[in-house]
RNA sequence: GCGGAAAUAGCUCAGUUGGUAGAGCACGACCUUGCCAAGGUCGGGGUCGCGGGUUCGAGUCCCGUUUUCCGCUCCA
């Protein structure tokens, strides 16, 4: 079966069966954006859960906060969004290619650099030794030229840039007679604005209201509370802050159902190391992750690291942990060496001295920073795509079978009574009375039984266990696995064991 | 945001040159049923994505719009 194929299919079970639905679904559906349904909350839930106690039960130096999405609005003039995320585009309306006005003319300036380079090696083959290279950049009527002409451009651009002027920027365009790489023209639409972080109003009145945004990353509520957690938690470097929550980014081209979202939700935990022994710590935390990977089970060619050549304005390295999805290898989640980029920022913005004072040193430093952040979507989407399966059986039948790790599968226990009378039922309700305090348990007498087992399979439960006639008289139960299919007749008063021992986290994070 | 395609029941789809909206599966009730999806009977459910227009009459033709998919584009 063709990829796409799969993934239209995974796309269609998520619904059927109360994983992700479209949200506002009923009013024609909002761009982008998905609701969790009955299960799909319960597996998020759970891969939240495997990640939070992976972070701060397995490491005693990483705690957890849970900030507020709104944060003060110069906090995001500190963490460079305002500016990174506020790109001015272009499109070319002959190609239909659209670009970023300031890409274009910084790509302008290094062609112009190109020339000036060009012309200074030309001249140095001829002089050789003695060829002075400082004096002919000085002297040269031909590269004293260009380089004016790039000082001149260069100098608006700044400005441009600096006055958020899209009309200038334009103009520098069509003065630099730049065109379109792929149409060759040079017939632009008008510099457009596109702001990728949601802005609201705080304070009820008008006038006296502040604008706020939704936060783009989570990472930013923890730099800010460094101090706070570092000072009341007695944390000594080097430690991490994890935490889970929303981020929001008003995505140009949201697409691929959960994969990009316009609301989605980030687990991020900041590691503060000393300066110098970044990357030493970067290196680590890329091995402890790409092992809390592999330990679902999935497959470990199914994982690779992209290491990033052009670096974030504030890291001094990056690598992305990258799952096979069904279009592909895609980012999943973001190890970056931030360096102290964040907190020295938020220090030169708030004016508050934000440092860590090192007994060991007897000194203060601000502290270089590991990221380590992982889409919770996107978490679920690789986690399904990995578990879906049509599995073709004996006889020809196919079944459809979700192969969760059963630690995160939503339902961990159907019990069905073979019959629904004769008792069976009651015996069934007994069963779950007694161990649903346990695991999420699921009663079903509808249907034959292997219909029910179908229905089970499609949603990821690793066992159900059937009641009938005998049960009543010996206490014995019959539990069938999900993966095998496989039955085996076990006592009532052992199915606890059992089960724990299979669907409970620490089965996942032991080898941790 | 651009180009192409699509939208009919929870799902998969049919619906003829325009003439009162269908099937299978799913769902509910009752019966039947001793372990891997298909038994019987009865039943619920759709103003055909939305808004206009043409027409005596529109699921069907035309225009607009929304959403989704594919490609481009963008992406810390």
């Amino acid at each position: 079966m063709a990829q796409e194929d799969v993934f239209k299919k995974l796309v269609s079970h998520c619904k059927e069966y109360g994983f992700v639905f479209p949200s506002s679904e009923i009013y024609d559906g909002l761009g982008a954006v998905y609701d969790y349904g009955q299960m799909g909350v319960e597996l998020k839930n759970n891969i939240k859960k495997y990640w939070w106690d992976s972070m701060v039960l397995l490491h005693e130096n990483v705690v957890g906060i849970d900030s507020a999405i709104f944060m003060h609005p110069t906090i995001w003039k500190a963490s460079g969004h305002v500016d990174a995320f506020n790109d001015p585009l272009i499109d070319n309306k002959d190609s239909k290619k659209r670009y970023r006005a300031d890409v274009l003319i910084e790509d302008h300036l290094a062609k112009i650099d190109e020339k000036i380079d060009k012309e200074v090696e030309k001249a140095r083959k001829r002089f050789g030794d003695s060829f002075d290279e400082a004096q002919f950049r000085s002297t040269n009527a031909r590269v004293m030229e260009y380089q004016a002409n790039r000082n001149a451009i260069h100098e608006r651009f700044a400005k441009a840039l600096n006055d958020s002027n899209l009309e200038e920027l334009r103009n520098i365009i069509v003065d630099c007679e730049i065109v379109c790489p792929i149409s060759g023209t040079r017939n632009w639409t008008e510099v457009r604005q596109f702001n990728l972080m949601f802005a609201t109003e705080m304070g009820s009145t008008a006038d006296g209201a502040m604008k706020v945004y939704l936060r783009p990353e989570t990472a930013q509520g923890i730099f800010v509370n460094f101090l706070n957690v570092q000072k009341t938690g007695r944390m000594k470097i080097p430690f991490g802050i994890a935490q889970i929550g929303k981020a929001f980014r008003n995505e140009i081209v949201a697409r691929q159902f959960i994969f990009r979202m316009r609301e989605f939700e980030q687990m991020e935990m900041q590691f503060f190391v000393r300066p110098g022994e970044e990357l030493e710590w970067f290196d680590k935390w890329k091995q402890t992750r790409i092992k809390w990977h592999k330990a679902l089970g999935f497959g470990d060619h199914k994982y690779r690291f992209h290491d990033h050549d052009k670096l974030a304005h504030y890291a001094n390295a990056a690598t992305d942990i990258e799952f096979e999805m069904p279009f592909g290898f895609k980012e999943v989640e973001g190890i970056h060496s931030r360096t102290d980029f964040d907190l020295g920022s938020h220090e030169q913005h708030s004016g508050k001295k934000i440092q860590y004072f090192d007994p060991e040193l007897n000194k203060s430093y601000t502290p270089y920073v590991i990221e380590t952040s992982i889409g919770v979507d996107r978490m679920f989407l690789s986690v399904m795509a990995a578990s879906y399966h049509e599995e073709a059986l004996e006889g020809g039948d196919t079944r459809v079978v979700l192969n969760l790790p059963p630690a995160l599968a939503p339902v961990k226990l159907a019990v069905l009574p073979l019959l629904k009378k004769d008792g069976l039922p009651e015996k069934a309700r007994e069963i779950i009375d007694e161990l649903k305090f346990e695991f999420k348990c699921q009663y079903d007498e509808k249907d034959s039984i292997g219909k029910r087992y179908r229905r089970q399979d499609a949603i990821g439960t690793p066992f159900c266990v059937t009641i009938d006639h005998q049960t009543l008289e010996d206490g014995q139960v019959t539990i069938r696995h999900r993966d095998t299919m496989q039955q085996e007749r076990v006592a009532i008063s052992s199915l606890k064991e059992i089960i724990s021992a299979k669907v409970s986290l620490k089965e996942l994070m032991k080898g941790l």
